[in-house]
DNA sequence: GGATTTATCCCTGAAAAAAGGGATTTTTTT
DNA sequence: AAAAAAATCCCTTTTTTCAGGGATAAATCC
């Protein structure tokens, strides 16, 4: 009988997911872990044939988690479940290597279905997920597209540093950060620090 | 039988709360609603022993919910169910009259418990949100309280407005603008604007 | 009614950010 | 290999914030 591992904090949640599992026709083990770092545990003795992965976890991101567990565990299935509809951790997700998407909000048929689909090799991405993707989604579709460095420069601006600290942190020209500050500025249409960070903070560009 | 209220807008959780219910010793008939709005509309022609309250709904914040089925129906006892272990939260949902506050990380028992608890006229707080209130947690026990003035200053800075166009719109003079601004950097110990406003719309004083 | 908090106003000087340019080198993509 | 994008560095001036004080009226709490 093939596994599946859930990993997910909220006991309300896993253990639903749990009788989910095990009241279908599903031929699944199900084993829970309420964290990244048991769930990664877990795989080294286990293998699985799908993981139900929440992307909000204590001590990893659902992406971190992701990116681990595919790159030591090649051809493992995830299905990612998550409450919240954004862009940025869609497209992150996708990018791990996950093989499905569903929300929380999504109905237990669904969610069997998006299990199935995927244990027989495709992937499933909810239609409300696809919609974002495809930038139907009017709220999120105004989100620039940022390069490494500049996020990298706005993570630490929000952190409270100064373009000189930052300069000195990143071994660059403190004319340099002005720079990318500028960018950033210009691409949020920002027109100070407060409202820049404001906005990166609500679309989830910088981690809280 | 009584009937208790199941208002939450993910099917998982839902249904798990339903199946916990059912299942269970309690004397409970349960009903469920995927909004605020389906809910209150509910009560207007049903008696609800208890609400089991998601936080997180997608019309109306679990506060509205409260503050609004309490006016309509006195005795009501609310027990909120929530993810997020925010100080601001959980003082909010407690002054708009909330019985009850549990973590969807609590185990199930631990929810039945607290259903108990309730429904026999005591308030139930779990330990964690409790240690939230006393200042233990030390991860958000640093939220400082900010006056009226402060939280309406913070606002209009994270919009984007300078000392002078907050001056301007409060019809106040620049200097008390820079006296306020100051006083906030002082409270949430920030170093500037920008890590002022990281901290304070992950801690929810912003709107977003 | 007295004490405390809140909101207000004031000053100076240093530090930092924003607006305004422009330019070169390194990646990445096609 | 050429084109496009990203990352780097540079300068000036103006605006805004930050740090360091201090002080008074009004509202709220006990």
């Amino acid at each position: 009988m093939q596994k599946a591992l859930i990993v997910e904090d909220h006991p309300i949640v896993s253990t639903s997911l749990t009788n989910l599992i095990n009241s279908s026709e599903l031929e699944l083990e199900s084993h829970h872990a309420t964290n990244a770092h048991d769930g990664l545990a877990w795989l080294n003795g286990n293998k699985a044939g799908i993981i139900l992965l929440d992307i909000n976890l204590p001590d990893m991101s659902g992406i971190e988690f992701c990116t681990i567990a595919k790159s030591r565990h090649a051809g493992l299935k995830i299905l990612a479940i998550t409450s919240i509809e954004q862009r940025h951790v869609v497209d992150q997700m996708l990018a791990a290597g996950a093989n499905g998407f569903i929300l929380k909000s999504s109905d237990t048929s669904e969610i069997l279905e998006a299990i199935k689909q995927i244990l027989s090799g495709n992937s499933y991405i909810s239609q409300s997920v696809a919609d974002l993707l495809k930038g139907k989604l009017a709220s999120n579709s105004n989100t620039p597209i940022l390069t490494r460095r500049e996020v990298e420069v706005l993570k630490l601006i929000a952190d409270g540093l100064t373009n000189q600290e930052i300069a000195e942190k990143l071994f660059i020209s403190n004319w340099t950060v002005d720079s990318h500050r500028k960018n950033l500025l210009l691409k949020y249409n920002a027109k100070n620090t407060a409202i820049l960070i404001k906005i990166a903070v609500t679309n989830g560009i910088i981690s809280f």
